[in-house]
RNA sequence: GGGCCGCUAGCUCAGUCGGUAGAGCACAUGACUUUUAAUCAUGUGGUCGCGGGUUCGAUUCCCGCGCGGCUCACCA
């Protein structure tokens, strides 16, 4: 396997050492040129050009040849004929191999068959590829390979390359929409003495320096609440949280988060907050209100379903499941098919049905409203229901998007809440977290978007590492 | 971590009911000065994922391992 690639590699070399014979240098300088897309737009016959790119097609019949230059912006189409450039020229173009990268420069033509070329005057080497393309027929399949050297398949799949370039544009679109509304961008640590803000198994790690152990962040949630305790009114965080957890189709251990936090508000304005986002982003990066296929097919256009955790239990598994003892409640979830341990409370068994049975129904956008207040510390139990949290899950295609909150703002129930939390374990408490919430913070709505997540959905995908460009993957090691 | 499936040429794949393998593309040589996944002719290329077992003989059957995929579990 290895000396057949070598072979390959062999024949690059050769040609390599054939046009540094001819004193071209296989490794060529800085090319000033024009981009193929805005050269598409200028297009003129007659006019002159200078652009640059990898060679991705080469057909050479005799005494011309015709080749295609991609430059990451679009595929022009060049051509070479041996009384135009020169004997020497073009012998040496002759070394050229698929996937190096040249410059040139001529005159623009349209040939007899309508397609717009560059007619070659001089060409000059950039740099020479040792390894071959992908098949140029099929693309690159293997999914394998297509993980471990992404690169290879943007070369290669086309659309592989257009949903990182829609990545790319809704992050930008997200953090223009935020910074037109007011909100500031922070950057708070990712290297954390404690990690705190959700519950996950975190990556840990040593300081040297410092001799202490240190952990990567989970969530930047309690910095960014310590900001506001600062008196910053709008913020937001866009970056990458890291889980020590399994690796599936839905997770990678390191996935990026947007956190928003405003000051004077609460969950109800996050609700217009989110739903003003995504709409934003299905506008002006997808072009469409309607994404995916089939009965997977989202419908974004508002307004969207809003209903309780409790009446979504109620819908499922009977309008009496609340005043069900726990027995009952765990039959009656046995019957559903669930796995209830015996010792599971009322609350563990409803979150279990919700999590298993309900939550992967939810395919349209449903923000799912008044979840359990013990499952979740961060949050502000409702004014009128301290069992309930006053906080939204925005649930689509059976995943969740958006987790929002009226935040937790009082240092003694929040101290409380850590502590119920912990089990009493007083290692957990993040005390300068609390002692921040004692300076005061404001009243404040809070929100986590999952945007891997969010681009699975907005772009058809299934699997989150087809969303990232390089997802986690288990090391090569030696056979 | 459990279960199931996959791993054959550089790439995309076929195949061998157990007798050491094929196609297309790529690559090499030749022909061709407007081609379009150029065409035509000739040719090169394989430890059939790795290790062990059964067998006269294993790429094929069995066991183990590696990597990947799907799925279940775990994961607020």
């Amino acid at each position: 396997m290895t000396d057949e690639r070598n072979l390959f590699r062999e024949q690059r070399l050769a040609n390599r050492h054939r046009l540094e014979a001819m004193g071209i240098a296989p490794y060529g300088d800085a090319f000033p040129r024009e981009r193929i897309v805005e050269l598409a737009a200028r297009f003129r016959e007659g006019e002159s050009a200078r652009i640059a790119g990898r060679l991705v097609l080469i057909r050479n019949m005799g005494k011309s040849t015709f080749g295609h230059l991609d430059d990451g912006t679009g595929r022009f189409q060049i051509y070479l004929q041996k009384n135009e450039v020169g004997d020497t020229a073009y012998e040496a173009f002759r070394y050229l191999d698929p996937g190096d990268w040249i410059g040139v420069e001529g005159v623009l033509f349209v040939t007899r068959t309508g397609e717009r070329t560059l007619r070659v005057a001089r060409w000059t080497m950039l740099s020479k590829a040792l390894l071959p393309l992908p098949e140029k027929w099929h693309g690159l399949r293997d999914v394998e390979q297509r993980y471990r050297q992404r690169y290879l398949d943007l070369i290669a799949n086309r659309e592989v390359r257009e949903l990182f370039c829609r990545r790319s544009a809704l992050i930008w679109e997200i953090r223009q929409f935020l910074h037109t509304d007011g909100f500031m961008e922070v950057e708070t640590p990712m290297l954390q003495p404690q990690a705190g803000g959700a519950a996950a198994r975190p990556f840990l790690t040593r300081y040297h320096a410092l001799d202490t152990d240190m952990a990567l962040r989970i969530a930047p949630e309690l910095y960014l609440k310590r900001l506001l305790v600062a008196g910053f009114d709008r913020i937001f965080e866009l970056n990458r949280n890291f889980r020590n957890e399994g690796l599936d189709r839905t997770h990678n251990p390191e996935f990026t988060m947007l956190e928003i936090y405003e000051a004077y508000t609460d969950v109800r304005r996050m609700k217009d907050l989110v739903q003003a986002l995504i709409l934003r982003v299905a506008d002006r990066v997808y072009g469409n209100r309607t994404v995916g296929k089939g009965e997977q097919a989202i419908r974004l256009d508002p307004p969207w379903r809003e209903v309780s955790y409790r009446d979504l239990v109620k819908e499922r598994m009977g309008v009496d499941w609340f005043e069900l003892s726990v027995e009952a409640a765990r039959a009656r979830a046995r019957a559903a098919g669930l796995e209830v341990p015996a010792d599971w409370d009322h609350l563990l068994i409803t979150h279990e049905v919700y999590e298993k049975l309900i939550e992967r129904t939810l395919i349209q956008p449903t923000f799912v409203t008044r979840l359990p207040a013990a499952l979740l510390p961060l949050a502000r139990p409702c004014a009128d229901d301290p069992a309930t949290a006053d906080v939204f899950e925005l649930v689509i295609r059976g995943q969740e998007i958006a987790p929002a909150y009226t935040e937790m703002n009082d240092p003694l129930l929040q101290r409380e809440a850590f502590l119920r939390q912990a089990g009493n374990n007083l290692q957990k408490v993040d005390e300068d977290f609390l002692t921040a919430l004692e300076h005061g913070m404001p009243p404040a709505g809070g929100m986590g978007v999952g945007i891997d997540r969010l681009v699975m959905i907005l772009s058809g995908e299934e699997a989150i590492r087809d969303v990232i460009l390089f997802p986690q993957l288990r090391p090569r090691n030696e056979g």
